[in-house]
Order: structure tokens, then C-alpha cells, then sequence
DNA sequence: AAGCTAAATTGGAATTATTCTAATTCCTGA
DNA sequence: TCAGGAATTAGAATAATTCCAATTTAGCTT
């Protein structure tokens, strides 16, 4: 395995993919690895950049093929802000988004329980959510960048 | 005109265009018509055929263009969820927007003004929310479609 | 009312992110 | 070891949107 993943993460990470029948291969290792290894929120681009580094031979459609199938086993999530490519983030608590308009920088957000709960609350009656998601946009620390 | 506005939204249109030195022209008010004539959030697709039907020379750019030109004025916002086209909303109060994933159906959520008050106080010390956008998605109203 | 000029519209080509497809390669369990 | 399904691959295809260069139009100016 040309990529590290700390045996706690690649505990996770084999556990989940066993869990619905599928296999841990290198690729897949390979791209959670890249999106744990550097918390920027890369879009499928940088992924692949980050993994032919590793892993040279890596076609795009396979970066797109283990994103798709991380997503599915709950190992990362997708970040959708407006109609800007999208981004992946490893981080699976509640949180929100902020973008900063100047730097195109993406940072969490995080939510509180009590707010968490409230923004719930939102949902008619009737109604059924199961994902919901919180983006903000605007200028970001102004100098450090 | 080929398409009526209330003398209401009328004036609004055309004060809104004024305001930013660009022309009220018939395309423009078309589909500035569609969009608050049928409140579907309809997507670029959806307001090109309901443009056609009232000026059929208009062209896919237009509609476009036109639509960037109502965004840029204020009358209308865009939605976006996840990597679905966009949609268009006359709705400009602070709201949220419920999809369901069965029908993709989207439905307004009003958000009371305590708890947008603590959706921007999450914003952390140094940054300045100018946009936000909430969203959730799962299964809506079951028997009534 | 006619002419002028910048703004708006048009059709089609181009772009971009993503998905699809069919062929090849790789694992894994018998 | 070998069969068979799963995963990967390269490249074509798709879908939404944007760009471009040419034409038309709206709103002055006279």
C-alpha cells in the first residue's frame, strides 16, 4: 500500500466497505487517504492529482468510482456550494459551510446541538428530512490567508 | 407584451432594471413572468418552454442571460441543490428549501426570525456572511402529490 | 420621425464536471 | 490454481451552462 493510513483509519475504513460487501482495494485506500491526509475539501480534481502521486496509474473515472463509493458507506461527504464542483470532506459530524468569496477557501462550520435542533424544527409537519445542509458565503479572515 | 405582469410586479420590474441602468426589455419581463406565474422553482429548461410558448424566437442563451440579469437585480434568488440544475424562486423572504426525493418536488420552508438568528450567529468572529443557504431533503408529503 | 450607439438577443460552438461503456485486470473463495 | 464476480481503465458521451461573433433592438438626439 503506497499510502498511510493510520490503523485506526484503515480499521474504519475496511470495516465499512466489508460491511456492504465491498472490497478495500488500494485505490479506494488511496483516495480516503488523500481526503483524511489533507482537510481542504478537494473537488474530484484534486483528489486525482493527489492520488496519481501515489498511485500513477489511477484513472479519473476510478477517483470518481471511490468517491462515489466512500460517499456511500458514510466514510466522507460530498460539499455542493452553488454550482461550483464538488468538494469532499471527511468530516462526518453535523457541521456547516463557509465560503469566502475572496479566496474561494472553505471552512467548517460548527453546528451547536441546541441550534442543531431548532434548524430541525424547520421541517413541517409531515415532512421527513434526512439530510439537511448549511452553507454560508461571504469574506473570510481578511488577513491571514 | 405577450406576457401580463400585476401593475405591481410590473413596476417592480421595472424599477429594479432601472436602478441598475439596464433595459426592461420584453424577453426579460417574460420570463420574470414565468418565474412568479408558476412557483415550482422551475429550472432554465422548464422557463425556456413556459418563455416559448408567450415569445417563441427566444433563444436558450436568453433565457440565461435574462435570468442572470434577474438574480443581479434582486427579483428573483437561485436554488441550488446538490449537482441538480438550478432553480429559479420569486420567494425573496429568508427561507429554506425541502426536496423530496421521491417526487423531487421542491417546497418552500419559512425560517422565523429566532432561529435565523442563530443560524448567523454561527458564523465565527472574523468572517462576514453575506449568502446563506439552507436546505434539507427526504421524503415529503406521502399520500398528497 | 430618422439616425445613432450601446445594450440585448440570437444560434451555434465550446466548456466543464461528471457519468457511461465496454474491455481488461484483479481478488477471493472453492 | 482457477473461475467468476468486482473493480479499474481509457475514452466516448452527456448535461448544464457559458462563450462568441453577428444581428437586432431600445432609447436617446436631433
Amino acid at each position: 500500500m503506497s499510502y498511510s493510513l493510520t490503523s485506526f483509519s484503515k480499521d474504519t475504513f475496511n470495516t465499512a466497505l466489508r460491511e456492504k460487501g465491498l472490497r478495500p482495494t488500494k485505490q479506494r485506500a488511496c483516495v480516503y487517504g488523500v481526503i483524511l491526509g489533507k482537510r481542504d475539501h478537494p473537488t474530484a480534481d484534486d483528489i486525482y492529482d493527489r492520488v496519481k502521486r501515489h498511485l500513477p496509474g489511477t484513472s479519473f473515472a476510478t477517483v470518481y468510482n471511490c468517491l462515489e463509493t466512500l460517499v456511500g458507506c458514510g466514510l466522507v461527504k460530498q460539499v455542493n456550494m452553488d454550482r461550483s464542483p464538488t468538494r469532499y470532506c471527511p468530516n462526518l459530524t453535523p457541521h456547516a459551510h463557509f465560503r469566502c468569496t475572496q479566496s474561494g477557501k472553505i471552512y467548517d462550520v460548527e453546528i451547536d446541538n441546541d441550534t442543531l435542533s431548532l434548524i430541525q424544527a424547520l421541517v413541517p409537519e409531515g415532512f421527513e428530512a434526512e439530510n439537511l445542509d448549511l452553507s454560508f458565503s461571504g469574506t473570510g479572515k481578511p488577513s491571514n490567508n
